[in-house]
DNA sequence: GCCATTATATGATGCATATCATATTATAAG
DNA sequence: CTTATAATATGATATGCATCATATAATGGC
């Protein structure tokens, strides 16, 4: 073996976490082959020493993605207890920081809508993401809710739901405010606040 | 005046309308001029007597989209009260029909995460839209609310939020299921449901 | 230092697409 | 019926992109 072992491997990650920044950023269709490989310091040429296919790389990239982003909420919530960890949860994924920079935020916010347009391996890959999510902030939920998982499934879709609107928003002052808002109703849906909570 | 005075305006409800269903359904990048021409049942030749440029035609696109799903609410909900019209609303946004059919569905749900790349005249019409709608179910809401326009903006982005989500899920039935939950979740939560709801 | 081999680069191909220039067709007025 | 003109079609251009074939460069073992 002529170059080290790990060469090809090392570069392959460079280019998908420069695929999964382009990806959010830009879309599965805003991006091409060639503008990721130079993103990575490498030209579109040896693209297919890597990857079967543009999808695949999507595919991986957005793989990627969740895990970055589920390793950074892991870091933000580790050692506290579930009603802390949701409401840190809440209090970086509703801001102001993640409208601003969907190429390293949530996927299922910079990408819902171009999902159901995307091939299988991709489809299949985000499906895992969301199913991760939705399984974390369940566990948090606390025990006496009915039914965590699909308490925790609306939290994610109102959550991914409130970046995304936000993201629309032209004014930024004004999407601030309304994030800070939806912020609130979130966590006050999350089952830890004073008694009366519904659903 | 050769061709009716109403001709080419004619043609051009014609051709937005095509664009409004494709652009849903495959999105502002996935769709081709000469493809919506064709649906409209012309060539790609005459386009630019009607717009000047494609993002022209998808914020028209977008526009109609949004008429025409206020249209259809407004049916729906019509000599119902406030509270009536809300659940009517709900019953009909997150609902299986919705998931199977975005091409005739909210532009938000089809649209969210692809909006923040489009150029500004397309955002322009996709947040006039979106402020209609807010607007509408706000206007829905309990006079005793006290942000009535915040818990709307909630609302939408909780079901826009859910859509899309179950629209990457691949088991409908599953689907099906978690969006019956999600219905239930936001009824309670439009104010109108037993004492004790909160936000 | 040289060789075999693996990783990356150069360059080509084919296809799709936005845009535009020019030709053709349809129709209302005379 | 003829004609002027508005509406649409045909065809061309240019660009961008996924994919692939082939060439070059890098590196560990001898």
């Amino acid at each position: 073996m002529r170059y080290s072992d790990t060469h090809k491997q090392e570069t392959r990650k460079k280019v998908v976490k420069a695929a999964a920044k382009a990806v959010r950023l830009r879309g599965p269709e805003g991006v091409g082959v060639a503008e990721i490989m130079a993103e990575a310091g490498l030209t579109h040429g040896g693209f297919y020493a890597h990857f079967p296919s543009k999808e695949a790389l999507v595919a991986a990239a957005i793989e990627e993605a969740f895990r970055a982003s589920a390793q950074r909420f892991e870091k933000l919530t580790e050692g506290l207890d579930a009603p802390a960890a949701l409401a840190a949860f809440a209090d970086a994924y509703v801001t102001p920081e993640h409208r601003a920079h969907p190429e390293r935020g949530c996927p299922i916010a910079a990408l819902s809508s171009d999902l159901p347009r995307q091939g299988p391996q991709v489809r299949a890959a985000y499906e895992a993401g969301v199913r991760g999510l939705i399984r974390r902030i369940a566990g948090w939920l606390p025990t006496q809710e009915p039914d965590r998982e699909s308490l925790a499934a609306s939290l994610v879709a109102e959550m991914a739901g409130a970046v995304a609107l936000s993201r629309a928003m032209s004014d930024a002052a004004a999407a601030g405010r309304w994030l800070a808002d939806a912020r609130a109703r979130i966590k006050s849906r999350m089952g830890f606040d004073a008694a009366g909570s519904q659903s």
